[in-house]
DNA sequence: CTAAAAACTGACTGATCAATCAGTCAGTTT
DNA sequence: AAACTGACTGATTGATCAGTCAGTTTTTAG
């Protein structure tokens, strides 16, 4: 059995990805998790910390999924780990949709400008996915199968450039399955060697 | 002089942008603009339909200067203007914070799923500036200085890829500047013929 | 069992906000 | 000089909302 105290983390999560921060009353929030007002309060001290669990949380599994499929994955060489890096970070998108909406939307960088904690945890989320892409072109250097670019600069713009693809997706622009081929192939030109 | 209703628009861009569309009261408008708060719903009939004439006023901002910068320009070839796109790209970003951030925000794409005129509006944006980069890539196929890759969903992927840029800028996670060089080197890469 | 602690409730409060509307006034037309 | 126009004003209103609190129920520990 779920804890109360869970089960408004999730909803609050999808209500604040879905409607924005301010977007959303802690009545909507209450409501959808069966709870009363007071309950919320009771277990977050206003709003504001209720979202700093919210990022916390989104924060500590998506570090854990990477962990796991990091683990979980052999590859021949480099390249073909910054291949996997990218399917797997659309894959990831696709089945936690309201986690990285929440992380699209504007008002968790707001907050992090006056709020340290709240800028540490977004710093963490992304330092974990540049890191997996820089990861994967320093393995490739050495195995020669990238060529020699600076690392950490060309994970920042392969990762925006992934991430870009899933933002079209959520913004409803342009379907990113459609694009998965072609992504794959311009990720291939940036990265060979020779 | 410039009239009241300009003062009003331009001012709610810059708080719409900053502070997003529930964060900004109409009464923050009203004293930025040095106007009473009902000669806002005298020019505008609600708070939603300013943000529409704020669109639609970045729309035709944006459109125009594109249409200025590409008249004014000449290049040797295809992959040139590419270049050139990617550059003024990012040079307008910078010279217009506010409406970038604006359309970085998810609020503009949220009210597009109820209103069609608003959702007109943000197409037309992102249609102008992905035919930047689909152009320039059809021009460079025709004369060989870009290789046969398909033209519409690679402009996409290097749209999304320097529209990525922007935003970290925006978010203060990376500065746009120091990629810039590397930025320019994957799309040479990634558009290379033969 | 009992007593204390923890979890939970929902009516209530004060603040904030979008929108309204009766009215002012400078300038124009009849 | 009378009638009219349209930009502008700001006090007011009804709705909404975050957060509180006094009291109830459930869980835990002795």
């Amino acid at each position: 059995m779920m804890s109360k105290k869970k089960i408004i983390l999730k909803h609050a999560t999808s209500l604040f990805a879905r409607q924005g921060f301010k977007g959303t009353a802690m009545a909507e929030v209450s409501k959808l998790s069966d709870a009363a007002s007071g309950t919320i309060f009771y277990h977050f001290t206003s709003k504001e910390a209720l979202l700093i669990a919210i990022l916390e949380h989104v924060k500590a599994v998506i570090i854990r999924k990477f962990e796991i499929y990091q683990r979980a994955h052999q590859f021949e060489n480099g390249f073909q780990m910054v291949e996997g890096a990218v399917t797997y970070y659309l894959q990831l998108a696709a089945e936690m949709p309201d986690e990285f909406l929440l992380l699209h939307r504007h008002f968790p960088y707001q907050l992090a400008e006056v709020n340290p904690e709240c800028r540490r945890h977004l710093e963490e989320v992304y330092n974990c996915l540049v890191d997996i892409f820089e990861n994967a072109i320093n393995t490739g250097q050495a195995d020669g199968s990238i060529g020699m670019l600076p690392a950490r600069k060309t994970a920042l713009i392969l990762f925006s450039t992934v991430d870009g693809i899933v933002r079209f997706n959520t913004y409803k622009l342009y379907d990113a399955g459609t694009l998965y081929k072609e992504l794959l192939a311009c990720c291939s030109r940036i990265l060979q060697s020779g």
